[in-house]
DNA sequence: ATACCTGCAAAAGCTTTGCACCTAC
DNA sequence: GTAGGTGCAAAGCTTTTGCAGGTAT
């Protein structure tokens, strides 16, 4: 959202971004790379932690992964589908289940108070926490 | 916003909590602990980083600092009234200008997604980036 | 006098970087 | 063969914790 791919970096094919990417595409919720090395580690996979933050970055510039930070600072990741718009989620602060929802109002008030601030190239984040139906 | 204060804590009338909200009384924009620590510092008060963590906390309890995350995962503050209602922020990410904005729709909509999710207890944060008139 | 407050230093996390080696192209 | 990918260890940061001494009540 921010600064998007940033120039014509030549990617070549990673074994381990793969492994990632795919990993992830097997959990519904958002975790943080330390979790993602752990369960990967813990699955058999060999692969370092170096290696793990560094694809993570990739993926989330490639638009494969969604990326927050938690309100601890932790910055998690999220499988996404490529080239979907911008969207938001509400999350279950106890068992991390995820859904994706369309505000489409917040991004038009993000602009309205842009324009009334005098603010420009505006992004901005919206994260919704709650508990699910499970865990209240 | 999430927890409120924990409990009756006993809290001694502290000098250094004072002093460190009287400094965020004078700055508009949103600081890290970091930030703070060296600019009371270099202002010639004498008090520990530790201390800092402790009563930025103890503040953000009272309702006396507003505290948001970073994108890049560091905890910032900044003063506010006390009981305002709930509220959020457009923020330069050049010089740190802050601007307290009212999107009363976000609560709505927040508590529209939960039903609709079946979430309870929800909370959300809402924080809009930019480049302010003197930055863009 | 008690229990919270402070500062310092140490420790704990998360994340990044340097470097030598490996591998896709 | 070249430049990006990888793992390990070290270093950088922010934040937390332990402890001895200080201070409000």
């Amino acid at each position: 959202m921010t600064t998007g791919s940033r120039g014509p970096e030549k990617r070549r094919n990673s074994s381990r971004r793969n492994l990632i990417l795919e990993h992830l595409q097997g959990v519904d919720r958002f975790l943080s790379s330390q979790e993602i090395h752990k369960q990967m580690k813990s699955r058999g996979e060999s692969l370092g932690l170096a290696t793990v933050y560094r694809q993570l970055e990739i993926l989330v510039d490639e638009g494969h992964l969604d990326s927050i930070v938690s309100p601890q600072g932790e910055k998690l990741f999220r499988h996404c589908g490529v080239d979907e718009s911008h969207h938001h989620h509400i999350i279950c602060r106890k068992c991390g289940m995820t859904r994706q929802i369309e505000i489409s109002e917040v991004e038009e008030m993000a602009e309205l108070a842009a324009k009334r601030y005098k603010f420009t190239e505006v992004t901005h984040n919206l994260e919704i926490f709650g508990l699910c139906e499970k865990c209240s």
